[in-house]
DNA sequence: ATGTCGATCGCTGATCGA
């Protein structure tokens, strides 16, 4: 079973590149994140047509979050949960859903602006009271993952060298991915050797893809039970070289 | 450091968020 995780920046513009990574990979479940669009507007026939099954919390120009499951070999999705329970939010940044035996969060973490900010400590507030439901989520649903841009570099290894306490590798952002970790997850990604300078997203500007200056904030953590099963875990830059990309490149992490 | 995108309002460009 392979999960991915895609913070598509739009998707009406990217619907092309994610029908084509879809008929290419045959990904079981894909998180996405970043729609931009109503829930009214989002391409329900076009996935159908696809064979995905689609879950989603949308809202008009900013976030949105949806789960794409491929009916073929995946079945119904149940249980679908929109946003963090008792956090009152206008914000749409989750999505969580049980896929077969395993209960799957999408999740667009908040960009933070600037450290210090007031959009900073809505993330802050944002991540604390993720922190608390997902301990709770993850006593009900033992195998369960959390696919996301979480817009959290978690270390050093993860950025271009550069960086230093800015917004994404900050001190408290970084204190709230080990509190995740403290929750007995494990980053998908880390449990193999990978390349040097490996990451999930680039600036548009000053021409970051091609000089490779970017930040690995694209993540998958998985509970105890799940890590056993994790094959392999891989960041594709495919989708990221072609016209009109998303800034953000797919990881998908393949199950047993 | 901000040179790029995408969406919106509402008009063909400015503004915002990322």
């Amino acid at each position: 079973m392979k999960i991915a995780t895609w913070n598509v920046n739009s998707l009406k513009v990217r619907l092309p590149h994610l029908l084509d990574w879809l008929a290419a990979t045959q990904t079981d479940v894909v998180c996405l994140q970043e729609l931009k669009c109503e829930d009214k507007s989002f391409p329900v026939a076009e996935l159908e047509e696809a064979g995905y099954q689609a879950a989603f919390n949308g809202q008009k120009t900013y976030n949105g979050v949806a789960i794409l499951s491929r009916k073929e070999t995946c079945g119904e999705m149940t249980d679908v949960q929109q946003n963090i329970p008792g956090f009152a939010d206008e914000q749409r940044r989750i999505i969580a859903a049980t896929v077969k035996d395993v209960r799957v969060i999408s999740a667009y973490f908040p960009n933070g602006q600037a450290v210090g900010s007031e959009k900073f400590e809505y993330k802050l507030r944002w991540l604390n009271a993720l922190t608390d439901w997902l301990r709770d989520e993850i006593a009900l649903h033992p195998r369960l993952v959390l696919a996301g841009d979480y817009n959290i570099a978690p270390e050093d290894r993860d950025v271009t060298p550069e960086w230093h306490d800015e917004i994404h590798v900050s001190v408290p952002e970084r204190d709230a991915f080990k509190g995740l970790i403290g929750l007995g997850m494990t980053d998908a990604f880390r449990m193999f050797e990978q390349p040097a300078k490996l990451y999930s997203w680039w600036d548009y500007r000053m021409m970051a893809f091609r000089r490779n200056v970017g930040l690995r904030i694209d993540h998958l953590l998985v509970t105890p039970p799940l890590v056993e099963l994790v094959r392999s875990c891989v960041i594709d830059k495919a989708p990221r070289k072609l016209e009109r990309p998303s800034d953000h490149a797919p990881v998908i992490v393949e199950l047993a």
